[in-house]
DNA sequence: CACAACCTTAGAGTATGGTCTATACTTGCA
DNA sequence: TGCAAGTATAGACCATACTCTAAGGTTGTG
């Protein structure tokens, strides 16, 4: 598929597709027997990589650690070991997010029930 | 206290304060009996808005945001309706991002175990 | 009273993550 | 064949959140 149909596929606009593609995190393909041209194509696994990059993008994972993340999934000079290495770390960075978050919603369940004591 | 302190009983730095100052989230007072400087003196009260601010930067929070949950903690002029109008937003959204980030997590332990089980 | 160590403001520079514009070529349809 | 719609590249521009430099005034200690 051309840009534009993955921009629809997937919700993001052109514009942001390039730049994830400039930035490394996914990669469209010249198909060979066009001369005339040099639209890029996408497939599938580019459909899937904007939605995990949407997805981790909204938990706070910013574009270089989906980069790695990326890499650790697709990438076959890597080692098993570090490929799971590097899902280690993001997992214990991720319950490590979830424990600050917890912290803050009891702290901002405190200041809700000060403010509705102080007015009462 | 002067920034100095303030920066070292925070961790953060003087440039950082002074950009958080800029940015409306804190004041600095200047001492009315003293003309011959325009030196500015925290108080507790910057320690502890310093300290909110790094956790809620940790865990996502954008400065506008916390500038929006210090106005409802400190404010005299918003309603306690509206305080906790805020305060509730705030943690419906720590809410969601727990809930994003545990998803992400099953799906990063679902990765882990398909390199592992593909390399054996 | 020299001088290091503070303080101030203004503004430049950096990194991240887009977003948009200009220019130019290609394609598909009437 | 003309022309709207799609594609490519380069680079300008924006917001956020710092980070640093310059230039100048103040303070405290030997």
């Amino acid at each position: 598929m051309l840009i534009n149909e993955l921009a629809k596929r997937t919700g993001l606009s052109a514009h942001t597709i390039r730049f994830y593609e400039k930035s490394g995190l996914i990669k469209g393909k010249r198909k060979e027997n066009v001369r005339t041209n040099n639209y890029l194509h996408y497939d599938e696994a580019c459909v899937e990589k904007l939605e995990l990059i949407r997805d981790a993008k909204s938990v706070g994972f910013t574009l270089r650690e989906i980069g790695q993340l990326m890499d650790a999934w697709y990438s076959k000079r890597l080692s098993m070991e570090s490929k799971a290495a590097v899902l280690d770390d993001k997992i214990r960075s991720i319950e490590q997010r979830i424990k600050q978050l917890k912290e803050m919603k009891k702290m901002l369940l405190l200041f809700r029930q000060d403010v509705l004591d102080d007015a009462c």
